[in-house]
DNA sequence: CGTGGACTTGAAATCCATCAACACAAGTGG
DNA sequence: CCACTTGTGTTGATGGATTTCAAGTCCACG
């Protein structure tokens, strides 16, 4: 489902991805609402994408439904990049999300002297990703569902820039598929972190969050060596 | 612990290695008794490595000793590649060893035109190692025991290059250490696997197998969609 | 006001981890 | 050569963390 922007390509909030693309390029904005696909595994890997506003989720499934989520996109994060011929995941807006497309084509291969400067800055990111993932498959394989719960709330409370209330974009079955836990058992470990008041809920929503203790939540976490 | 080879630096079987690094560098073949550590996880990282015979883990670990190995890495292989100042995990050889070196100065950073090659070189082997860990996410995130000790007995006999008979250069608490088990576990695994006839171990050496029945493995692989 | 989605909480079931015993092969040293 | 140790792997019994099943609450929204 994709719908084009009533007021046209624009050119907000683009920095990264027009760093990357050059001039060469046209970057148009798209616009899709709560859950709307924006690319399914196995598609062929035509555009890449920046979030302009909104939310993204990128994940795999297994043929029986379960579901491993890779990563959240939040404004500015780049996804959608594919060496192959098509995408390796799904990816879907989990709010109404605004995104700015680059054609694939001009991102990989045949690439001149000055371009050279535009891999690099690929490079980067996918290095980027691959950082997280090998973060992540840490904490998929060997930390228990609260220190997998405290990993996600500080991971996501650095990345909105830690402010003094966090709204959280997803819901808990998404939470869940991220940490590879089913909802209930991070309703679970939020309730167990509230009760030791490392976090608060404040009233009505429950996706607000405050974090009363950073250093605790970050004992929980585990740090590696 | 670093046993420079007697024979002095050779240019065996570096293709790889050689190619991303072009002409400018030496790469010089180091040997690792079994057991040595290669590298330590926020070690600076100064070289790129690649297997030339022998077998290596790649690991993290939490502050309580729990580890989570991404990679085993096999002859070919290229490891150790970092976009920041220092390594992100730890490398040890399960078995002696060697490996070829470069130094890592050579492959990030100052690229002129003639290189743009080798940085898109690089890139093709970061997003291999993405694509790999994207699949182990969904592994640790989802799958049952035995489906993970299914999926890794495929992918060990891909890369050896699906021989009649399998000769496995981890032990079973590295096996497990890669999946996100406890070695029981994945002693009974292969055990469910045994007494359905799926695999064989063949005689006095546990780490000895045939894969009976590959399309009944991979079925309990699960494919993702 | 009623319905449905999101979330929480309790009880029971399950899968895997933990604890423990045992088998076996390869060294090591008397 | 044999006793002893050590490393590796299997298997059984038990326990525990998480999943599954099942209510039930609270909002948001028509």
């Amino acid at each position: 489902m994709l719908v084009r922007l009533k007021s046209g390509p624009q050119k907000l909030n683009e920095g990264h991805l027009a760093a990357l693309a050059g001039d060469r390029l046209m970057c148009s904005d798209f616009q899709y609402p709560k859950l709307a696909e924006i690319f399914g595994e196995g598609e062929p890997a035509e555009y890449v994408y920046q979030v302009t506003s909104g939310a993204v989720r990128t994940y795999k499934l297994l043929a029986d439904g379960r579901r491993q989520i890779n990563a959240f996109h939040l404004p500015g994060d780049i996804f959608g990049i594919e060496n192959g011929e098509v995408y390796r995941f799904s990816a879907d807006a989990i709010q109404a999300t605004t995104v700015g497309v680059a054609r694939r084509l001009s991102l990989f291969g045949g690439f001149t002297q000055r371009e050279s400067g535009f891999t690099t800055n690929l490079l980067g990111l996918v290095t980027r990703n691959l950082q997280h993932a090998e973060d992540h498959m840490l904490l998929l394989g060997r930390k228990t569902a609260v220190e997998r719960v405290a990993t996600f709330l500080l991971e996501m409370d650095e990345r909105i820039g830690s402010p003094s209330v966090m709204i959280l974009p997803m819901n808990r079955r998404d939470i869940a598929d991220y940490l590879g836990l089913t909802l209930e058992t991070v309703s679970r470990a939020l309730a167990v972190l509230r009760k030791r008041s490392l976090i608060r809920v404040t009233g009505g929503n429950l996706r607000v969050l405050v974090l009363v203790d950073r250093g605790a939540l970050a004992k929980l976490d585990q740090m590696d060596l």
